[in-house]
DNA sequence: TTACTTATTTGTAATGATTACAATTATAAC
DNA sequence: GTTATAATTGTAATCATTACAAATAAGTAA
């Protein structure tokens, strides 16, 4: 499984430079969102967190979350139709998942429609490109029955 | 506004052709969602056909789309985080959401992203393409003031 | 038709994610 | 330190969706 490591300076930097006030609850909730590179839920995202900050509550979760979200920092991804999966954003790339196991992969697509900055009179600020199917582990375990 | 009309012929016979028995509320859901291109909502289209079908569960049109989607006949639009929107399959298209109006536009997008049948080793179903912003029209308004 | 089986629809209750909001706590300004 | 402002917390409310059992309709075989 992925993973990496961001020191508290960097994510600091990263919220100041969004006009974010960079609180304990905030650097961690944008450090999981980093570091956990699985598209977590807000109730993954709060689970972890809590051993750590025993007080949080899940509203600053999800004000967080909305905060970030609206200043570019991270995506919301529309991608289940249950809930609202995060990603840090970095490089521009697409979703897969899979409607067996309910994995969410990242997708390096080759294309140009990230680079868009308007389509059709519209000004554009978010690009979202959302694949389902069956994943190829859940395929593989097909298989074997 | 765009419309159409569909024959209820033609309904039942996408229907059976889907293997989905026509009943009365099936046929109207369906048509519901074809003739009204704006990719309405469950609650919409519940409403909608209320008046023609007073005896019409809110159940009985989420399990209706819940199987047309599964048949490949509409699709489930996980676009705006908050309710599914759905849309008629004919041609393949990405969609345009107003983060001010919430209008969903259709969008034609001259790309072979929606050709792919698998991709990363994963077998692909289904393939959304979202992009989200200030429409046209809001952006029209905004300058007035 | 009638009796019986199966499919569909309906109504209501439960679930679960998200939001609203007021109270509390922390931070900043003076 | 006092006051003002911002952030966090806890709880209640909202709202889309699902679960489920009862009622109704449709299909089948005498
Ligand atoms: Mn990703
Ligand atoms: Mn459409
Ligand atoms: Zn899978
Ligand atoms: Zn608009």
């Amino acid at each position: 499984m992925n993973e990496r490591t961001v020191s508290t300076e960097e994510l600091k930097n990263l919220l100041l430079a969004s006009g974010v006030k960079p609180s304990v609850q905030r650097l961690n909730v944008l450090r999981y969102v980093i570091e956990e590179m699985n598209h977590p839920s807000v109730d993954k995202i709060y689970q972890n967190l809590l051993p750590q900050i025993p007080t949080l509550s899940k509203t600053t979760v999800y004000n967080t979350l909305k905060q970030l979200t609206e200043k570019g920092v991270i995506n919301a991804l529309n991608i289940d139709g249950h809930e609202i999966k995060y990603d840090f954003i970095e490089h521009a790339h697409a979703h897969f998942i899979c409607t067996s196991c309910n994995q969410i992969y990242d997708i390096e697509l080759d294309s140009d429609i990230y680079q868009m900055q308007s389509i059709e009179g519209h000004q554009v600020f978010n690009t979202q490109v959302n694949f389902k199917g069956i994943c190829n582990n859940c395929k593989q375990k097909q298989k074997e029955n």
